[in-house]
DNA sequence: AGCCGTCAAGTTTAC
DNA sequence: GTAAACTTGACGGCT
């Protein structure tokens, strides 16, 4: 079991998404943009590593406007040692990485010039995971999409667009449980109809659920990943913000519901990314709460044999 | 030097 | 019909 924590890295003062206004744009800063994150990637992983994280999420923002047209600048080439690198450096500690493409990526819009401008946002950061030499185990997470108002079409939608997806997006999507308007067994349909991994998402599933106890859910997931393809499970975990709207993730981790989250967990091997306002602070606690669950799991198996 | 409105992209929900 | 939320920092024009 791995813990991790998205994109962001605050005890270091180094940021690996730095961009640039769309309005300013030119190859150089392309290239200079490319060189600090790459290079602020590899700082935050081994920050990580030096704290046991060997689970992240790498942000969108790596190649500034890497999907989009005004872009030819040819970075795959110009930085193919950097990623490279970034990727030996992955590997040979064992960690795993994902990227979440954010709310612009929508495959089951009904308008073709969004479900295009998807597509490419998905190839160029499925592109940066082959130029890292990094297999099928690290994945793309999308959400299924809009609702549209016809849940039935939204999802053959989606169905239809991810039968036409290349290959080297296939190899790598995985699609999370909503807290809204797709729920697990939503997700499960459209795992059935073509076999796509299940990230869960236990505070989505909080938020809308059809009654499945979190066991349960977690074991219907968990059974959509191919474990040479795709690897254990993953899953985002977070918990409400108290006093908060419906749905708000928590600023910190709340030590004892992550706790009792392990419980339900069991002897599940899944990978949790946190998705908590303060990062890898919270992090390190929840790999210290790890250790100690397994701990007490080791002395009661001693006091019972 | 510091303030602060704004930033590529989509969809839903609240007002 | 329009704006906020998702989530969030930081770009960059302006004083």
């Amino acid at each position: 079991m791995r813990i991790g924590y998205p994109c962001v890295n605050e005890s270091l003062d180094c940021t690996a998404t730095s961009t640039f206004r769309l309005a300013s744009y030119s190859d150089e800063r392309v290239e200079l943009a490319v060189a600090n994150n790459l290079g602020c990637l590899l700082r935050i992983l081994q920050f990580n590593v030096a704290q046991g994280l060997l689970f992240f999420r790498i942000g969108s923002g790596i190649v500034p406007f890497g999907s989009h047209p005004v872009n030819v600048f040819p970075w795959q080439t110009r930085f193919a040692d950097e990623f490279r690198a970034v990727g030996d450096y992955i590997k040979a500690h064992h960690m795993r990485v994902s990227f979440h493409p954010d709310q612009f990526v929508v495959l089951n819009s009904p308008d073709a010039g969004i479900v295009e401008r998807s597509i490419q946002e998905l190839v160029y950061q499925g592109s940066m995971l082959d130029l890292m030499g990094l297999d099928s185990t690290h994945k793309l997470q999308i959400h299924v999409g809009g609702l549209y108002g016809d849940r039935e079409l939204a999802i053959s939608r989606f169905i239809d667009t991810y039968r036409r997806l290349p290959a080297a997006v296939t190899a790598r999507l995985v699609i999370e449980n909503d807290d809204r308007l797709f729920s697990l067994q939503d997700c499960l349909r459209v795992h059935a109809a073509v076999g796509i991994p299940i990230l869960f998402d236990n505070f989505h599933h909080e938020c809308l659920n059809h009654g499945e106890p979190m066991m349960e859910a977690l074991r219907l997931a968990a059974a959509t990943w191919h474990p040479e393809r795709d690897g254990v499970m993953m899953m985002d975990y977070s918990s409400q913000a108290l006093g908060e709207r419906k749905g708000k993730h928590t600023a910190t981790l709340e030590e004892d519901l992550f706790r009792n989250f392990l419980v339900d967990v069991g002897d599940l091997d899944v990978d949790i990314m946190l998705e908590i306002k303060d990062k890898e602070a919270s992090a390190q606690r929840a790999c210290g709460i790890l250790r100690d669950v397994g701990r007490i799991a080791i002395l009661a198996g001693a006091t019972t044999e």
